[in-house]
DNA sequence: TTTCCTGCAAAAGCTTTGCAAGTAC
DNA sequence: GTACTTGCAAAGCTTTTGCAGGAAA
């Protein structure tokens, strides 16, 4: 599993040059960024965090490069609630929690969402492939809601 | 749980009064083809079959009025993996199947839905929900991957 | 050298909004 | 009668695209 654990150049190339991605400046600040970043940004909260960090990029790069790293399977694409879509290094199946006030999506602790994960059981997903003739690439699983402290501006 | 069972308009208008919203000709034509239609439509297809089917209607009204429909609960709001939204008029927690190629989605069978559903234990989305200070208010299960027969376009 | 990537700006989609007229309550 | 909805068109977002110059392999 090509985890996001060794961030350095070299190890985010070989990456690139498993799935046949051509190795960047801006690609490997986007990688770079998305990764190393707990909360599970927007293309425009990407764009901004870049440019603050001194790269130069050009928005259209950011977009196209996402593409490339969904389609390579380095990265998934997400949806926030809201209108645009938010992005994860991470390609384990894992837990997500979205906030319905915010849009903003955060993991759920490892060890709590393995424990989730684990009980799904295989052969149920199995007989779903079969019954619907559908390939299941992977689950997704989101807890929406509201943090506690948010109860900021709810109609 | 004010399930869609019963679609005449009195039904209907039941369940607005209920949520306190006003009821209208559009709105009743909007929730009435959500909840009659299986698949889950993108506000554009939505806005499609109700033209087809004689209802005078704008686009902004679709928007307004679905807006109007999550904020009361009785509609979900669904991510495809694209650009547009997805509405689903069944609130109570079932599983979906995206299809990566189309975007489009559709309901696992509610007897297997519910297997898989019911497996998940109670006490570790409360563990979740007491360690990240979150209220849940649904779980979303989504199987991401494709139809053995829409091996179409794919890069 | 060849092929792909980047950046810009322009275009295309999707969604929201202001406002006047109409409708539910 | 009052407050909320509708419909239109315009504005505001997000995302995609064409193309010339630049960079990776």
């Amino acid at each position: 599993m090509p985890a996001a654990s060794k961030l350095c150049e070299q190890a985010v190339q070989e990456l690139f040059t498993q799935v046949h991605l051509r190795f960047t400046r801006q690609r490997y600040a986007i990688y770079h960024a998305l990764a190393s970043v707990h909360s599970h940004p927007t293309v425009d909260e990407l764009f901004q965090m870049l440019a603050q960090a001194n790269h130069d990029i050009s928005l259209a790069t950011v977009y196209n490069t996402l593409e490339a790293l969904v389609k390579s399977g380095l990265v998934r694409k997400l949806s926030d609630g809201g209108t645009s879509a938010r992005y994860d290094a991470t390609v384990d199946d894992h837990l997500h929690v979205r906030d319905k006030n915010t849009g903003t999506v955060a993991d759920v602790p490892a060890d709590l969402g393995q424990r989730l994960l684990k009980t799904l059981p295989n052969e149920v997903l199995k007989q779903i492939e079969i019954e619907l003739g559908f390939k299941i690439n992977h689950v997704e699983i989101e807890l929406v809601g509201e943090y506690a402290s948010s109860k900021t501006h709810v109609a």
